[in-house]
DNA sequence: ACGCGGATGGCCT
DNA sequence: GGCCATCCGCGTA
């Protein structure tokens, strides 16, 4: 397998970052527990001037990590049942986070739809950014975690997506017409709406 | 094919 | 106290 994506893949310009995202591969765990997927959907956090982000307001004790050192995940609990996972960057002191919506199953997808619960295709498993949590078993004692090993990895995959489309962001209220929804276009695993 | 609302708890003002 | 970067099942058609 081939090296995580270094720091500086995430030291940059957040749309940058997700769109870099889209196509590679997040991995969690290890040997009978590993699970993996090739990223789909991403979604694009600014920082101060992004009504829709977290950062929005300047830091608070959820918030600090987005404005914090690139590469690591934000991993936040939302509805009072749902996990989300976020990896930051921009450069330590700039806030920006993209979320990863949906991936593609690559790997462990009998431990996948036995985290979920339920008898799903491989399409329905990681289709959303709280489905991939449970299904990756990823929750808040991974938030500030690195990406680069070794809980949890992304590194570059081997197919670059088809064709990239933007769109608004899925369930914001703020900045809701912002194009930073990014979609790998036509592929069966990017989230319904 | 829609739309609606319940579950459920932390975060922020 | 109100709001949520969600998901699922139920109702009506």
């Amino acid at each position: 397998m081939s090296q995580p994506l270094p720091i500086s893949f995430y030291a940059r310009p957040t749309l940058d970052a997700a769109r870099g995202l889209l196509g590679a591969v997040l991995s969690h765990g290890s040997g009978e527990s590993l699970v993996s997927g090739r990223i789909v959907e991403v979604e694009a956090y600014l920082g101060r001037d992004d009504a829709a982000s977290h950062a929005a307001n300047g830091p608070t004790p959820r918030s600090a990590i987005m404005y914090g050192p690139p590469g690591r995940a934000y991993v936040y609990f939302i509805y009072g049942m749902h996990h989300c996972l976020n990896a930051v960057t921009e450069a330590e002191g700039t806030a920006g986070a993209v979320l990863i919506r949906a991936v593609e199953p690559l790997a462990g997808l009998d431990l996948m739809a036995r985290r979920r619960g339920r008898d799903l295709p491989p399409q329905g498993l990681c289709n959303g950014p709280g489905k991939l949590c449970r299904a990756f078993g990823i929750d808040m004692s991974h938030n500030g975690l690195s990406l680069r090993g070794p809980d949890l990895r992304i590194h570059a995959g081997d197919r670059d997506p088809r064709r990239i489309v933007a769109t608004p962001r899925i369930g914001v209220r703020g900045a809701k017409d912002a194009p930073f929804r990014l979609i790998e276009s036509g592929n069966p695993c990017v989230s319904v709406r």
